[in-house]
DNA sequence: CGCGGGTGTTACCGATCAGTAACTTCCGGA
DNA sequence: TCCGGAAGTTACTGATCGGTAACACCCGCG
């Protein structure tokens, strides 16, 4: 039927690429490995050669969106040398990634996979923690008058946002998060004198 | 085994019940009708004589949630006649919920439900609408500058807040959500003499 | 040339899935 | 008392699930 994935070399990368469309598509339970497997235009064996299981595939389709993420990141610490442009960069970036219509994979994964020994679960964790820490910084660089209120407003209102354009639609709350997500950077920004 | 619910009277409303826990402890996809059936101290056949199938159960079952938060606004209306204190109430009442170890019902069947065409994606939708139209009004109520970018504002915050609970724990961004929710109500109000 | 590792193929396992049929049992109301 | 509807019970369907065994194949490297 219809194959997705010719693209990369090796099946291990088309293996994760066909998983994370899936996954993106149907919901992680809502795909068998054997449909993974043949949109990767390969089969079930090989999968289970290189993944020893489904839920370590699901794993490991995460620890690669986090090295997308950590990339894009650099791209735009590099773009970006003032701690300032750089926050308003990721705001940017951030409604961008939230016009997708199923929102943030690690965080989706966190809800479809309720069982806390998951080993999916820790790779969210961890990502998520980082996340927010590496925002406290770029934050505080900024010259926000208190970082970390400033870095968990900033972390709810993108994680707001991407689930609500799930749950409502576009034309929902999310369609304004830049303008309130960049208020709130200028707000915290602009009185740090004032303190 | 452990039937959970001899509670309710009709098997009905057991069903409904045991279904909704067990949509939260396992996830929508991650328990089958049969569990849902013994959970609830009945039978598969009971459950499909109530409802018609799997997904109009899921659907009913939101439904049926939408109630207890339309019972919830009504009795914190009762409580808070004046709009200020509402608004603060319903910030109170939404970080307490946020507290929950799996945020919101309704946001987390949209994940879980990638298909726009199941029934339960209408439910949520309109109820996600209606509750940010009546926070919309409640801001307007309360005084505040910009009612539609407050309400949406708030509607971004306590969404982020609920999934992000999930990901990173009760220990993240979540904790401050009351804080920086309570702000955003307060410097939206506050300034509104000076538009 | 031959060898070995990665890959493909097929068939299978037991469990579980959503959903249905046929029959019995129970209870309340007339 | 009897009757009817709601509920319980058992057994079943066909499909799909995650995961495995056995074997054929192909290609690069020595």
């Amino acid at each position: 039927m219809g194959l997705i994935c010719p693209s990369g070399a090796r099946p291990r990368d088309r293996i994760l690429d066909a998983a994370r469309d899936m996954f993106r598509k149907f919901g992680i339970k809502g795909c068998g490995v054997d449909a993974i497997a043949e949109a990767a235009g390969t089969n079930k064996m090989t999968l289970y050669r290189h993944f020893g299981s489904k839920d370590e595939l699901i794993a490991e389709c995460l620890r690669d969106q986090t090295r997308v993420v950590a990339d894009l990141w650099a791209k735009m610490e590099a773009d970006n040398p003032d701690p300032l442009d750089l926050l308003k960069a990721w705001v940017k970036a951030s409604a961008m990634a939230s016009c997708d219509s199923r929102g943030c994979d690690l965080a989706n994964a966190a809800i479809e996979l309720p069982d806390e020994g998951h080993p999916a679960r820790k790779v969210v964790e961890d990502f998520k923690r980082a996340q927010r820490d590496r925002l406290a910084d770029l934050c505080a660089r900024a010259g926000a008058r208190d970082p970390e209120v400033l870095a968990d407003t900033l972390s709810l209102l993108v994680e707001g946002a991407r689930v609500s354009r799930q749950s409502v639609g576009p034309e929902g709350p999310c369609q304004r998060f830049s303008r309130v997500a960049e208020a709130a950077i200028d707000n915290a920004v602009g009185a740090r004198e004032t303190a």
